[in-house]
DNA sequence: AATGAATGAGCTTTCATTCAT
DNA sequence: TATGAATGAAAGCTCATTCAT
């Protein structure tokens, strides 16, 4: 009966999920063999579909990888805000509750980190990814700078800049996510946080003591 | 005699400089294609030479690469000793001239980023890029770490980690080359500077006032 | 039983029509795209049908290519037939009226005349098509030499030969056919009609006054 | 010796000597294989070369295609212009030469008929196609129609329309090419002319006596 | 040392056909 | 009877590599 089920569920599989399936082929892919490397009978395989099936779903190479950057950045979107409601009222809360979620395992996955920057390896010369990533790295800003600012207010940090702490603790995520993909041995993901935490507290001493 | 050894030397100057020609064809050409892309067809022609050119100074299309990545890794390093070496005396100087080096047009230029980027995304997939890029990291992490340690020393931060501070700024720098490669509208050399600054002087308060 | 007997007479009917429906979209695209490039896709939605339709009614792409090719064999024949039979009772009056037929609209119409020529185009490669217009050919041919026969024996155009008329009076409406195909704008369907009458006139100058 | 030389030819072909080569063995499959069916593994196999030398000297098989029937037009009009001039002085002459060239077994070889209906079986849906053919023919038309104008006026042959007779004769030739490929067994050289010459005469009789 | 024509493996893509529903 | 998702063979094309010159 299981079986059946199985059986039933891989046939009917609707179109939505279909894709997704492929999608998540592709990333373990992409992690697996980089992202010139890969080839659509890779991805298939990996789906345990067969050959023809990224055509049929998505017409083209180009749109399976334009889809595959939109998905993980839907997904780090999803962790964002989600991250963002549950962590408590304070603004300082919350800014140390998204940088945490920045160095966590689940987004501070090396297999995931791998695809990220596969994707930013080729930025310049991919208009569309660089849209994608440009697009969303626009809206984190803003609400970061939000929650330095209000905290600025606050806590009467008068000669802190927002637009200049939310530039610094954005690129330590990336520079971080760098590291732990160049060196996965060297890296300490408590270290990493009490670099981003030693940076808060120098900067907000009365919020993060 | 004389004749003989001035053609053998010529000879293998020619040799190197073809080599060296090669590889800044490459670094053009990724930075333009992206390093899926390129071909060494594309590489003959930038340097405008012909078809078969780097199969005869290469032997195979990865050695060329992993060659690129060592000429890239090289540059950066002449350029980080010679800051060294020309920074005023003092560990403060020299950290911030390190630090401002990064985002000079020289090493912070979208060309060379993007061939940077290029490599990092293919660090999980070929074990090679990633020992290049592991074993020049951890002498800049040492000397920087070095110059973070004297501060604290000197200045009596007691209660600041030479290890996290060197953590941060490495990967903060990273990171701004990130965003400058993903928006380059959005990128100011200033802000980025400042950011960094602002740091600098939220740690070590009594050095970069 | 009336009602199986009717439901039976009306599937029967329905599986009549449905073929003729994708003949007749067959022949559009094989019109708009040319015969090596038809998809049975393309059929199926030009017919407003589902993908695999093609081959529940044709078993295979081969079947559909040579029953079209014979529907347009039979549309010819039944015009060619009921041109004979509609036209005044002399053979010159026959004639006349058969070789306006082959320039009528009806007949003579690009897409149609895009598909014929589609076809005889593979006609040396496949071995069917051959058999098929060879087939219909020869009875052409005989209808035509009989009619010649006649005004030559009623005539007395003892110096003229009805097989040599046939063919010249056959080939040259074939030819007009595909002037209009290579040149439609260049194409008058009044000269085309006036060269196969100026050449009547000259062989049968009593006849075609 | 001979071997060295074969061998030395076959790998210093010119581009150009390459290029016709491939056009040949090109011609040579469509006919056996149809237009729409031709490969170019069976192309490249035909010329004893390797899988990738088409895209090499042609860049994509459309090209390929394009300049295959751009080599049939442009040997068909050498065959015509030589025919013209060889013929002796008289207009008469020389239209009856044209005539018996189209006829004759250089023109008339069921391989290259084969190659021509397949290009023009493709003419409504390939432009390209459509416009090599329509250019050509209308040299052609200009020339026969100089010809039947020149034999009406020295004929006296007032009632006689040089365009009408151009129609007439150019796609009689079209026409018994159709008829040979559809027939080949019923075809019969003597009998085409015939029926050209037949025209002819009904037309001109006092020059095709 | 340098060329560039040639090779052929491997890729993306297309599409006739199958099959569960 | 009809659907349309899935298959997989076969096609066109790309490109690293080879090699005669």
């Amino acid at each position: 009966m299981a079986v059946a089920a199985a059986k039933s569920s891989r046939r009917t599989a609707s179109r939505e999920e279909r894709r997704q399936q492929l999608i998540l082929a592709t990333i373990k892919c992409i992690s697996r063999k980089g992202i010139g490397s890969v080839t659509l009978a890779d991805v298939a395989q990996e789906a345990g579909l067969s050959q023809g099936i990224v055509n049929l779903h998505f017409r083209a190479k180009e749109n399976l990888l334009n889809e595959t950057l939109q998905y993980l950045a839907e997904d780090y979107k999803a962790h964002f805000y989600s991250t963002l409601e549950k962590a408590g009222p304070e603004a300082a809360e919350k800014l140390l509750a998204l940088m945490e979620m920045d160095l966590k395992p689940s987004i501070c996955d090396r297999q995931k980190l791998a695809v990220w920057f596969a994707f930013w390896g080729e930025v310049k010369s991919v208009p569309t990814y660089q849209k994608i990533c440009e697009a969303y790295d626009r809206g984190y800003d803003e609400v970061i700078r939000g929650l330095c600012q209000t905290i600025i207010d606050e806590g009467g940090y008068k000669h802190v800049n927002a637009q200049l702490v939310t530039d610094a603790l954005s690129s330590m995520t990336d520079g971080l996510w760098l590291s732990y993909l160049v060196s996965p041995r060297g890296f300490d993901r408590e270290e990493a946080m009490d670099a981003v935490y030693s940076y808060l507290r120098a900067v907000f001493p009365d919020h993060y003591e």
